[in-house]
RNA sequence: GGCCCGUUGGUCAAGCGGUUAAGACUCCGGCCUCUCACGCCGGCGACGGGAGUUCGAUUCUCCCACGGGUCACCA
């Protein structure tokens, strides 16, 4: 067989060589110990938390080395393409602060090394792929769908490995030059494949995840072109990181399977391999469906785990540095020693490793998640809070971004209560849950959620709201305030100490906590609520009259 | 089924031949306290099983069990 006339006949179009492509996208100047990362999505429309996941470590491992961090769109398989899909991942990225240095972006690529979109590559693919027909080790195969389910069938009937190898390849590999013509001139499609070799060798490969990892060497004719001339993952893989000069490549632990074919390539392209990580899959714990009393580990599911998609979080108003606070704890197990000895730093000055990453798929645990997100925002200053906030609600709740905006002072000041001292209050979850708990500090969003008539009936109610109002002075400190509400507790024979009303509850009517529930309930709408004389503050003293008469009236 | 990867409390996770086997979350007590949220103190709770190697294995080796991944013209 004349390799080159096959390499011609199959490629007419291509004229460039492989070092023509060295040439246009050369190694890159670099300091020393630079990495260069990137994160290679496919356009499904779904963004996953694994996405995020793997492109953070890929951010900190190349932004922390002075390296570059690229955005690849891996768009090889057109059928599974959803319009509009690289915008929602951007997008989601943005929102997350994943910041990328080169790529594709909603604009267009932006960068030396690209087209970044690998449908628009086929080109540079073809070069190699010509190149690869000229030196024998790749051949055009004619085998249909069927044929190829018939092979399939019969080696599982034998128990053989599946696919194309060996014997099975015979066919197309035997093909002459004029049947190959032939063939095509018929019209009959074609994908390109690797010759393997049978062998029983194995490899090594050294992942900075997990170690050695070693598998039997690839002796399978994989494809590398589809019938379209699109690469599969496999080819673009390698010919995509050797040109953009990838030095890691980060990626989930189900490829881990496929790393004796990209071995193989890299091998027979006489390219360096990158440095491979791969990552743990994340998990979900479930309840056994045949024995309920039992629990078990899986793979988070787009269709059940709503909190798989990173859309979700969006949703919920699940602060970006909660995320990555989460995120980190989750991928290198120093983090949060790191966090508790450096509370005010951010997380952008963590000293990544690979090395403390752990191996084993991590569940995502919401609990968890929902205390390092009331940590990560009770360290954020009043004003920071305020911005991530509005601009959350500028998305998802626009009229209470109105608020927001309407009484910026007021959020401002009631964001600070409990703020100071050393034990601040935790108040806030997410930014869904805060336009909940806040609701009270506006009158548009004010309303009664708990009932006062459990705290006392409604002629003591009366009573000691107009004492209340009488003695009120909007001045007195926290602890002048506290004196007068003592006062009229004695007054109304209510114990001012809990401790006494629960020794000798028959000697009084209720105790100060019931008063001051009164109190809170009128206030805020709730018995459970920030410091009194605070919210007060926050509310101002024509808020707090008005909120207390309106009671008295209510109740008379 | 073949080939890989993995297995320390409910979850995350230190440990890297000799430890009373850290810590965080959850849960349960208690304290603080005008409620809540915090905070503090305490408690429950773990090395999948079996052989080796060794004076000694959570740690090293092998086997098994279990969990996961992958075996496409999907990534």
């Amino acid at each position: 067989m004349d390799f080159n006339a096959l390499a011609k006949l199959l490629f007419p179009d291509v004229d460039a060589q492989p070092a023509d492509m060295e040439a246009k996208f050369p190694p890159r100047q670099l300091p020393e110990g630079a990495c260069v990362t990137r994160i290679g999505p496919s356009p499904t429309g779904f963004v996953h938390l694994g996405n995020l996941y793997n492109a953070i470590i890929a951010e900190r491992l190349a932004h922390q080395s002075g390296g570059v961090f690229y955005l690849r769109i891996e768009d090889t398989d057109q059928k599974r393409e959803v319009e509009g899909a690289v915008e929602t991942l951007i997008n989601a990225m943005e929102y997350f602060g994943v910041h990328f240095d080169e790529g594709a972006t909603a604009e267009g690529d932006n960068g030396a090394y690209g087209p970044y979109r690998q449908r628009q590559r086929a080109g540079i693919y073809h070069v190699f792929a010509k190149w690869l027909v000229e030196q024998g080790l790749a051949y055009p195969c004619f085998l249909t769908e069927e044929e190829i389910q018939a092979i399939r069938d019969k080696q599982t009937a034998e128990k053989e490995d599946p696919g194309i190898y060996g014997k099975y390849a015979e066919k197309s590999r035997s093909l002459t030059l004029d049947e190959i013509k032939a063939n095509i001139e018929a019209g009959k499609t074609w994908v390109l494949r690797y010759r393997g070799e049978m062998n029983s060798e194995r490899i090594v490969v050294e992942d900075a995840i997990r170690g050695k990892i070693e598998m039997p060497r690839n002796f399978a004719d994989f494809v590398l072109l589809k019938s379209d001339g699109i690469p599969t993952y496999h080819f673009a893989h390698v010919v995509d990181d050797h040109l953009m000069r990838s030095t890691h490549v980060i990626r989930g632990e189900e490829w881990i399977s496929s790393l004796p074919m990209h071995v193989e390539l890299f091998g027979k392209l006489g390219w360096e391999q990158p440095i491979y990580c791969h990552t743990a899959t994340l998990m979900k714990i479930e309840q056994d469906e045949e024995d309920p009393t039992k629990q078990k580990k899986r793979k988070l599911s787009k269709r059940k785990d709503p909190e798989l998609a990173l859309a979700y979080y969006q949703q919920e108003g699940i602060s970006r540095d909660v995320v990555w606070e989460f995120l980190l704890t989750v991928l290198n197990s120093n983090y949060e020693e790191w966090r508790a000895a450096n509370p005010d730093k951010s997380y952008m000055e963590f000293p990544y490793s690979i090395e403390k990453m752990s191996i084993s798929g991590a569940l995502v645990d919401m609990d968890k998640l929902r205390d390092i997100a009331k940590d990560t925002i009770a360290r954020m200053d009043a004003q920071t809070v305020y911005d991530n906030w509005l601009a959350w609600c500028e998305e998802y709740n626009k009229d209470f971004a109105e608020l927001l905006k309407k009484y910026k002072d007021r959020t401002l000041a009631a964001l600070n209560v409990g703020k100071s001292g050393k034990k601040p209050r935790k108040d806030i979850e997410t930014w869904k849950q805060a336009c909940d708990f806040m609701s009270f500090y506006y009158d548009e969003t004010f309303k009664p959620e708990d009932d006062m008539n459990e705290q006392a009936d409604e002629a003591v109610q009366k009573a000691f709201f107009e004492k209340y109002l009488a003695s009120y002075d909007h001045a007195d400190d926290s602890a002048a305030w506290f004196d007068k509400v003592k006062a009229i507790t004695e007054e109304l024979g209510f114990a001012v100490k809990p401790k006494d009303f629960k020794k000798e509850p028959e000697k009084y009517k209720g105790s100060i906590v019931h008063i001051t529930n009164m109190l809170r309930i009128a206030l805020t709408g709730r018995a459970n609520a920030p410091d009194i004389h605070e919210v007060s503050h926050v509310l101002g003293e024509d808020i707090v009259r008005a909120r207390i008469s309106q009671f008295i009236i209510h109740n008379s």
